[in-house]
DNA sequence: GGTGTATATGTGTAAAAGCACATATACACC
DNA sequence: GGTGTATATGTGCTTTTACACATATACACC
């Protein structure tokens, strides 16, 4: 039900098609939301049916027709509603690295930090796509108000990925000394 | 479809009831996955046909009978397949707090900076929850070896609720710039 | 005496999410 | 000439997850 939020929220910066938002879901929402691009496509279906938005089609010539949605009154009142009324929530997560790493008692110490230097590598790629991302999209001064979301979930996303990596090192550290006291 | 394996992996620590599994999915594996408790009993109804677990009902006097899983040999064995063959993959999640703040621009610098503080508070009590934990349950350096999954998660869940709440405070110094810049 | 919480296990049904696949164009790379 | 990626929007179907509710006992608190 929240994920309807998620697609008004986006509609409140600009209008965008489908596709866009899908875009915007991977990129800058990767961080604390997960939708599929079927799911999109339908809620934004749904969406218009009960008027919280309206689309309009461009015609496009060397690729598919563009279907560009706007958010409307109603939907903007709803995002508000939804918005200010909240209790807080406890996150819902499914990470099968953390799910495998609660299972380390039943494997190699070895293939424990294997599995720790990749966990490391990926998070270590992902701080550097943020910090290309940040050159590119980073909000300035000018209009950090205008996108505070961004601003403020971005550089959560940051601090989360490099807490990763910190956390990995300091594991990876743990095991090794098993390992010592093992010989 | 992980479900299962993060059921099948408790289960490698003691046999234990549907409801012995969901207190641990709520303590020790919150900070990275999530179940219903109807979604677990579903889930051991399943295994158990496959062979992949079995289960003894022990009748109770004060209250209702208990029904005891263990894991099989099929099931150790399936859980060690999937626990080696891994690929790197994102975790899914669906944060409410992280959305609305992703949604800033739309509400007061004011009501921003009472969601932080909410939020702030209710990581501090995640904490104070964790250290309690910790003086009850932790490993202790004989049993480290046969609980390391515990000892590591816990530690990547005290860690994220600690860089929530400065990642909050910082926010908050932010918003509170802006505020001043306003007037 | 009622309310809330804890123990313990479910069913029926709805909503959310994901997978495989479909269509159509174009550009880059080997 | 084939493969992969990007743009752009979907359908059909299955799996996963969640919600409301059911049952039964006991203990604490006001």
């Amino acid at each position: 039900m929240a994920l309807r939020y998620a697609i008004l929220g986006l509609l409140t910066k600009k209008p965008s098609t489908g596709y866009e938002l899908n875009q915007q879901f991977k990129e800058t929402m990767i961080h604390f939301w997960s939708a599929h691009h079927t799911q999109i496509y339908r809620e934004l279906i749904k969406l218009e049916e009960e008027e919280w938005v309206s689309s309009v089609i461009y015609p496009q010539e060397d690729s598919p027709d563009k279907k560009v949605y706007s958010i409307e009154d109603k939907g903007r009142e709803e995002l508000l509603k939804w918005l200010l009324n909240y209790k807080v929530e406890p996150p819902k997560l499914k990470d099968q690295q953390l799910l495998r790493v609660s299972m380390f008692h039943l494997i190699d110490p070895d293939d424990a930090i294997r599995f720790l230097e990749q966990s490391k590598e990926h998070h270590r790629i992902g701080v550097h796509h943020m910090n290309v991302w940040q050159q590119t999209q980073y909000p300035t001064d000018e209009d950090k108000k205008a996108a505070l979301g961004e601003y403020f979930t971005s550089e959560f996303g940051k601090r989360y990925m490099k807490s990763w990596i910190d956390w990995c090192d300091w594991a990876i550290r743990v095991l090794e000394e098993l390992k010592d006291e093992g010989n």
